[in-house]
DNA sequence: TTCGATTTGTTCGTATGTATT
DNA sequence: TAATACATACGAACAAATCGA
């Protein structure tokens, strides 16, 4: 078997939480420890049950979620990481690996691992649902659902403050009668209107944001909340219904009061599941319908 | 560095595709291969650019395919697995990872790993989204989305056989005018009408099917398919809209003509991608709506 | 353009923990 | 208790992509 030169680790991290003196280390030869940060050893006694690699996931997830790293920005590296918290470099990356499925982490071969930002793309493919009718979905090719897509053009119709109704303050997890942002904005699709949004969000969230610069975004709104106020939305949750359009919501989008529209309300959460944002949206399926492909994956997503 | 003595291997596997030889075996000590079935390579040639972890990963979906596994049946040990296919034992591992995250494995420390069945959790969770409307969704018990589902009761109303209409044809990737069996059926939620199921799938695949064994089935009509004729449903794709409603669908549902219904467009599919039927769902959305987690993954959700 | 350093991706191997039978 | 099987953790080597010198 020869190689007996290992050390031989029974758990490598059994320091007890905090404290701990850093020089000890373990494993991972002594030497060109020089400029390295001393490591930050997760709390982990090895008894508790919970997995190293969860122990790290969580760390990190708390790490984002305080603004550690930017959007766009890079992580440190898997090696630096496996050093800075003692842990091995497959720890480092099983911890990154659910992160990545989750689309909260992106990875690139030989250029790092990113924080997710709000890219068109990631909108039309992981927040947007909404597509134009297909009839006949082309088939044979092999690529049957990777739907083409098309970003909708916004014009926003209302912008007021007002205090949070009960519904949506659970929704926000904030106090009822707290101030909340109430947005109206209508979407077009193939220079169609076909989407109205009634958005509410925390003002206390979102100090300052005014008519003004929320027209003046120069992205997409998920965009505007991570760029502008460090919010990353990270999953939402939908509910659907049939119902007959009220005619207020008829008007905009060119329907007939009572007209069957889809009504999705949507509440949109951040990393540690914290509530951002609660949205009704009223959808004219004459044209356009809603898909949610529970799922293809994205095993082979190129692109 | 120390520990040279590692083997040098340069890709275990290079053995050209088909043929080779299967008792040349690199790799894996030649010792101890009694009782061993002779491995049998993945055609790989390292050159491919494939993966080895994922053209296990598709020999055992084909496996599955072929049904040389039933459902609930028990997998080779990974062990097994490393030395049947002559890989070691992670790349077994990371193989079926996939498949367990798409629910077509199912993994039991201790026991081993199964192919998934058709159980009525299995359906609820995985295939069945509509759920009694929620307002106020509990909050603060940290468990917000496990929705109390509800297993619906059914009632069939229609079964008969007739030639595929363009369309379904279309979905199920069968020739126009090839004999379909469609079924009509009704289920109901808290002993109210709630959904008309319009099911489409072909009589070549489900030979012998009639009305009387549909309704004897013990259990879902998904672990009919699987259980009576080894076919199992791993994906669907859904496509929803806001429609009127039609006569012929209001009556059952105990609804006025024209009043507005969720209309779901599902493809189911199994192993390949392959589909496996088509459906059109009517659900009244007047106290259920239909639940798009897109995704709160199931990182941690016990039971 | 080439080359080398860096970083993630793949594969192997080993040891040990924990649940099941 | 012992054997079996999956789960966690560590480490090594090499492949492939990227980027800057």
């Amino acid at each position: 078997m020869a190689n007996d030169s290992v050390t031989r680790r029974m758990r490598p991290n059994v320091g007890e939480a905090a404290g701990a003196a850093p020089g000890s280390g373990a494993g991972s030869g002594s030497g060109s420890a020089k400029e390295a940060q001393p490591p930050t050893p997760l709390g982990h006694d090895g008894t508790s049950g919970v997995p190293l690699y969860r122990a790290l996931q969580r760390r990190l997830t708390h790490a984002l979620a305080e603004g550690q790293w930017k959007p766009g920005e890079a992580l440190p590296s898997e090696s630096r990481l496996s050093m800075q918290y003692a842990v091995s470099i497959g720890t480092v990356r099983r911890a990154i690996d659910e992160l990545v499925a989750g689309k909260i982490l992106v990875r690139q071969q030989g250029r790092g691992t990113f924080v997710a930002a709000h890219t068109a793309d990631r909108l039309l493919f992981h927040f947007f649902h909404v597509v134009a009718r297909s009839r006949g979905s082309t088939r044979s090719t092999e690529r049957p659902v990777t739907a083409p897509r098309e970003m909708p053009s916004t014009s926003l119709r209302k912008f007021r403050r007002m205090p949070a109704p009960a519904g949506i303050a659970q929704d926000l997890g904030i106090a009822r009668g707290a101030p909340v942002l109430h947005i109206e904005n209508l979407l077009e699709l193939g220079g169609r209107a076909v989407i109205l949004d009634e958005i509410s969000i925390s003002a206390r969230i979102f100090p300052d944001l005014d008519r003004h610069r929320f027209e003046q975004r120069s992205g997409t709104i998920y965009g505007l909340y991570q760029q502008a106020y460090g919010i990353s939305v990270v999953r939402s949750n939908e509910r659907l219904s049939a119902v007959a359009c009220p005619a207020s919501i008829a008007q905009p989008l060119g329907l007939a009061p009572g007209h069957p529209v889809l009504s999705i309300r949507r509440i949109a959460y951040t990393y540690a599941d914290r509530p951002v944002e609660s949205r009704v949206s009223w959808v004219d399926t004459r044209e356009h319908e809603y898909l949610s492909d529970l799922w293809k994956n994205d095993p082979d997503h190129e692109r």
